[in-house]
DNA sequence: ATCGGAGCCTGTGTGC
DNA sequence: TGCACACAGGCTCCGA
């Protein structure tokens, strides 16, 4: 899915239309994305000022001011669209500001989800109940790392992935701090040193930052907001990189774990 | 308890 | 051109 930085990015083009705006038209155009619509969305909602917009992990989250927080998941395909020139098939709910522009959800695969729960009730949403700490947060260090890696024997790429032990980072971000910071994929979690994971820590939040600054990164499936596309898929050290020359000089190198591709560079990462 | 793998969907690119 | 197949950013459940 579009990963942290494309959702901070996405609910940077959506706070500058919706925040303020109040919401004429809401419009579910069908029941369930990975899991069900809530039925009462569109009245809940119809008639609602937005008051901000903010982001937890790689959800959205859109509060109103009757108390209502949407909170949207954009999965592997997701993105928002803004005053689309067509509504096609993908638009799956379909928003209408009192200024009259048109937002649209859009996700082919449906990966994604759509909810709607009580604002002072926020952190109680299922979701957010078991995930670790923001990696941009002050919660993430080398010395919570060091603690919940602790005699893990799983591969450190896997445990980044893992949302209960750091929330927001996928598969292209992992691959690409952990270039960074000179850590081989396949390293067992509980088996790297506190200052190489006071490394890790820095190199996660570097390329994070780089690439909100960047707009995200573009996929086939991505865009921005408003429809510009991001520039970070331009700084990728090693994420798609297979048989080209790592920064270090040495030759990245694909494998596939669990289905799902992993770039890294056997000479600098150890 | 922990881990790897399958499955959810659709679209796109590749190779025959 | 048509078709089959591999592959894609996430997440959860299942069985070992």
């Amino acid at each position: 899915m579009p990963e942290l930085p494309e959702v901070e990015t996405t609910v940077s083009g959506l706070r500058s239309v919706l925040q303020g705006a109040t919401l004429t038209r809401v419009e579910p155009r069908r029941a369930d994305l990975r899991f069900p619509i809530p039925v009462d969305l569109r009245q809940r909602m119809t008639g609602a000022t937005v008051t901000g917009l903010s982001r937890r992990a790689k959800y959205g989250l859109i509060e109103t001011d009757r108390g209502d927080m949407m909170i949207f998941h954009l999965g592997m395909s997701g993105r928002w669209r803004i005053d689309p020139a067509e509504i096609g098939a993908h638009d799956h709910l379909l928003l209408e500001t009192g200024s009259g522009h048109l937002l649209s959800l859009n996700d082919p695969r449906r990966f994604g989800s759509l909810d709607l729960v009580r604002s002072d009730a926020w952190q109680g949403y299922a979701p957010f109940t078991r995930m670790g700490p923001e990696p941009l947060g002050p919660d993430f260090d080398a010395a919570y790392l060091a603690k919940v890696l602790d005699g893990k024997a799983t591969s450190i790429k896997a445990a980044l992935l893992d949302q209960r032990i750091v929330a927001g980072l996928g598969n292209i971000y992992v691959c690409e701090a952990l270039n960074m910071a000179g850590i081989a994929p396949t390293r067992a979690a509980g088996r790297i040193s506190k200052p190489r994971l006071g490394l890790l820590v820095e190199a996660i939040r570097t390329v994070l930052s780089a690439a909100i600054v960047a707009g995200g990164s573009t996929l086939r499936d991505y865009a921005r907001p408003d429809g510009e596309l991001g520039y970070f898929s331009n700084q990728w050290r090693v994420y798609g990189r297979e048989g080209q020359i790592c920064p270090c000089g040495g030759t990245v190198q694909r494998r596939v774990d669990g289905g799902r591709s992993t770039f890294h560079c056997p000479k600098c990462q150890k």
